[in-house]
DNA sequence: CATGGAGAATTACTCCGACAAATCGGGAAG
DNA sequence: CTTCCCGATTTGTCGGAGTAATTCTCCATG
């Protein structure tokens, strides 16, 4: 059982093929191309939750790398919640309630291939419940400084478009002031999680060649809220952004059915 | 380089110990000992933001480990957003924003000493925005199966007290069935996130001995207004619960300042 | 004096091969 | 039929060696 079982190697090299092709610019280390792939099969479905990944000597020799890398990979994927490892059983796919499905690296990996609609509907929901919220929070509490930093973001956002990644960059700014401004480390950490898919998503309409709206009426709405203090006035604000947003993006998605 | 350089050696002994100390019972491997170590650490602030980690031989000897139980370690940290490695430049603590707060593990160790109070506070204000929504969603969504799992949980929930482990477990079954009627798999990630430090804020009101109030009545209410299909009167209902299981927190953290 | 580039030093990253520990399944003993 | 033990399988841990990337320093150059 040594040589060639030709179906096996020829998967091999087509894995070899698919890990070589994952780009890993600086930082992205090899252990970190093994668990995009390893990622991506997995959220995309292609390996089944309870299903049993090929043991480590022979998978990582499949994929060119050793072992020790190959290991590296597989506890990412652990630490994510999913999959599991125990001896004897091997290492499994987790069932899908197990995942870490707000870490930015399997945000990533879903959003790799064909975004799962009923995904960024769920998305979308999350954000209507969280959003507001923390817009709301942010009206109350609010500093001078937080104001400042808001106003320069949209200053930003309104010279260079939303096109360009100048924009985006004000963007993001935007919103991680409003973030600060309501004073809520895990609201933070969670926003940080929805921003890193709202930046996918936001890519996904570019490439569908969808950019239909001009954003910064709505961000002025949410900002002279913040800025008035009236926090029902902003959460009511940061709804109709989102809402716009998740209209935005579902028109794309339905445009990209080429 | 062999011997007693009598500080490192004290220190180093003295991690051994902690290290030993971390009870690892099936399943728990080294590994996962030394991330919680090192977890614990970051977490709890005795390793500040852009401190740097020994490098990986000092530390992995330091700690009697293999460097290869020490790096897998330190990947998971990685994973969670609390480290990050560079050549030349070391592992260091990366800024609180970039943490996953909201990783069961990250939630353990944050509770694993005396939990923070304004940490507590800003993990409640999560559950307030997103709890109330999930509700709301359960009794617009809701079919006759999980209204008739949540039926029997709630029973349950009355048979055993909430000092039980089989109350408690109840309780979990209650929610986990509000969650699966919501029918949103991101909502479920979060809620699973925040159902693990709810377990641990729990567990530490009891530590304080105090169980002030029945949950009975607050759960019925949330029971009947999704079986109603009432979606504001669920989300009102789930916010007096969330109300209330912050007051007693509280309590229980000044109570417990012995 | 400022500036840019070549090189040295440091650190993590990858690889390898061997052994230990844990777990599961089946077969022997009761 | 039950219980216990043994062996096979798979992950877990170990130690060491060499590679690659990044930073810092220092010198040449403008």
């Amino acid at each position: 059982m040594d040589a060639k079982k030709p179906g096996a190697s020829a998967r091999s090299d087509a894995m070899v093929q698919r890990l070589a092709d994952t780009p890993r610019g600086s930082g992205r280390r090899l252990r970190g191309a093994v668990a995009h792939y390893l990622g991506c099969a997995i959220v995309s479905g292609e390996i089944e939750p309870g299903a049993r990944l090929t043991g480590e000597i022979a998978n990582s020799e499949a994929l060119n790398v050793s072992r020790s890398a190959y290991r590296e990979a597989v506890q990412v994927l652990t630490a994510k919640g999913l999959v599991a490892s125990k001896p004897k059983d091997g290492t499994r796919v987790m069932p899908r309630s197990n995942w870490n499905l707000l870490d930015p690296l399997v945000l990533a990996w879903a959003f790799s291939g064909e975004p799962d609609r009923r995904f960024v509907k769920d998305l979308f929901e999350l954000r209507a419940l969280v959003e507001p919220g923390i817009a709301r929070l942010a009206a109350e509490r609010r500093s001078k400084d937080d104001l400042a930093a808001m106003k320069t973001a949209l200053a930003a956002m309104r010279q260079h478009t939303l096109a360009s990644e100048a924009g985006r960059t004000a963007d993001r700014e935007f919103h991680e002031a409003l973030l600060r401004a309501a004073g809520n480390e895990v609201l933070m950490s969670l926003a940080a999680s929805i921003g890193s898919a709202v930046n996918l998503t936001t890519q996904y309409k570019q490439r569908a060649r969808a950019l239909p709206r001009d954003p910064i009426p709505d961000h002025v709405r949410v900002f002279d809220a913040v800025a008035a203090g009236d926090g029902e006035a902003a959460g009511a604000a940061m709804q109709v952004l989102i809402e716009l947003a998740h209209h935005d993006t579902s028109a794309a998605m339905d445009g990209a059915h080429d």
